[in-house]
DNA sequence: GATGCTTACGTACAAACGTACGCTTCATGT
DNA sequence: ACATGAAGCGTACGTTTGTACGTAAGCATC
């Protein structure tokens, strides 16, 4: 009988990082114990070890992907000098799009529907979304980034659906025509 | 012993209505034969006998909400007679919002999870959006169609994570500038 | 190296799942 | 009234699920 690695610290995070993509490829549907256990290549009684229930572990790992996309925004709103270049780092966030794959946005999408099924998690949503508009508000008026806010949502969305973009140079004359530039 | 209702021509679309109502309440991950068919009021056996498994029925309540959604739409939009009252109808649209209480937002963002992950029916979510698009343009330019499209989108999706709506006058506001009016 | 305490794992179990299939019921033609 | 075929249901089966729990490994202390 043998048992291996015994002594693993960063198993509890790759615990969690298994969960999303597990749920990029399978949806919260697939999101099983053992299918997350096999891909973080940890031994099933890890699974109840670590986390409370499987809605827990779900719990972390949207927590885990809205604050890792938020850093995401902020970063790239906070290098802006200014007004022009703000309005070009709105433009690349839409463009660069689901930052890191399709994958992010069905991760995002069963975010979404999570928690808007679960009602103790719905910070997850509002503040995320809180603090992209924060950021937005470096720059913008309220009106403005709450304007901008949706709109990002939006493109993305619709550009993850129909394939055919919207190219660079009509998402820059939104964003103009939406901050009054 | 007591056998009901052997005839009942509606059964297959009440097992729709009620895949439907059940992904509202428990998402695809809680859409099982024995939810659905208790939510239907029909016996188990019937699930296998209309639909050839879960994603079957999985895809035809999808396609009912997609199709019933881009209806709506298209049936405001229809209705307006010039482009002003056409930016109104936008703003309805947005307001009014998801078109039947929080439940049909769920809906949505299952769908798009699910559709995402599933590229056999992607038409589902495509189809929806070049409807919508095909209806705007009736009143407004193919580049004003798709940025609207986007934003009605967006808001919504702002407006049922942040509690906080959006108030129709600047959702009139972004409409404007977003059409050139 | 023996002891005791913490950490972590293997495994077993009941519940819930999707699905197949034989049998009942009904409508229809005679 | 009866036969017959289609339609629809009840039930049972093999899997997969979440979770609990006894037990083994690691580690500090002596």
């Amino acid at each position: 009988m043998e048992r291996k690695r015994r002594h693993d610290p960063e198993r509890r995070a790759r615990i969690i990082e298994a969960a999303l993509s597990v749920i990029a490829e399978h949806g919260v549907a697939g999101c099983t114990h053992r299918r997350v256990a096999e891909a973080a290549d940890v031994p099933l009684g890890s699974m109840t070890y670590h986390f409370d229930g499987i809605d827990s572990l779900l719990a972390e790992a949207f927590a885990l992907l809205s604050g890792r996309i938020a850093e995401d925004y902020r970063a790239t709103l906070r290098a802006a000098p200014d007004i022009a270049a703000a309005r070009e780092a709105v433009v690349a966030l839409i463009c660069n799009g689901p930052w890191g794959g399709r994958g992010t946005m069905t991760q995002i999408f069963e975010l979404y529907a999570w928690s808007t099924r679960h009602p103790d998690h719905a910070g997850l949503m509002s503040g995320w979304m809180a603090q992209s508009r924060e950021a937005l508000e470096a720059h913008f008026t309220p009106a403005q980034a709450r304007a901008l806010d949706a709109m990002i949502e939006g493109v993305m969305i619709h550009n993850l659906a129909s394939a055919a973009l919207i190219p660079p140079e009509e998402v820059r004359a939104i964003v103009r025509a939406l901050t009054g530039g």
